[in-house]
DNA sequence: CTAATTAATTAGTATCCACTAAATTGATTT
DNA sequence: AAATCAATTTAGTGGATACTAATTAATTAG
């Protein structure tokens, strides 16, 4: 990646659900293939590879190929600039949520 | 909303930039009419309505009619949803210094 | 009252993009 | 060598959706 992609980009990126599905997938497994990935995606291995692609120019995967197979992992990094927008934007860091949410809820939110 | 809106309502809502454009001025005014979000928008005052209608649904702005006006805030706790998942599949590398920052002065917002 | 302002809604259009099926590339196996 | 496997790429299609122009509704001004 020459150079680090947008907010715009990722966001752009893991709105659509398969294919954050497809992120979801590969953090979670330390590395994993396309074929892997396909099994009980719903949709089909060009599907997936395509999707791979996004995921790679957004760099939230990287890859690394090995013989035939070409191994996927997660890049969490690449979730930096949604981060720094919801610092911006948005809601508080972990540590502050729970202040955070006391402070907020009183008034329009209905209490029953 | 009879609901909190899920991750994907928010981040498909908050994937197209001009509704992103939109959100990001709501939220840094602290009340704001759709005429004044059209100026230099550069869209119709409908497509700002449409928007606006699109973000209510997630959750993330709220209006207060009044007379023949609507004024609109930003829903930051609409972001919420959002924040939970970024906690799943977060982002460790987050510079330290933002997250502390945003620890000792959680309510930046409000202090201009 | 009429005219003007604010906002929402409608219908129609154009663009975008996720997907499939098929072809292609490259690597391993037999 | 051919056959097989993993993965990418291509062309084409359908569906979603962002936008405009126009209409409608409600409120305020002159």
């Amino acid at each position: 990646m020459a150079q680090t992609p947008s907010v715009d980009t990722v966001m752009r990126t893991l709105a659509d659900p398969t294919r954050r599905a497809v992120f979801e997938r590969v953090f979670h497994s330390k590395e994993i293939t396309v074929v892997d990935l396909t099994r009980g995606s719903g949709v089909t291995q060009g599907a997936i590879s395509q999707h791979l692609k996004t995921l790679k120019q957004a760099g939230l995967v990287i890859e690394r190929p090995e013989g035939r197979n070409v191994y996927y992992r997660a890049q969490p990094e690449g979730l930096e600039p949604l981060a720094d927008w919801m610092d911006h934007y948005g809601v508080p860091s972990l540590p502050a949520k729970k202040r955070y949410r006391a402070r907020i809820v009183p008034d329009f939110r209905k209490s029953r």
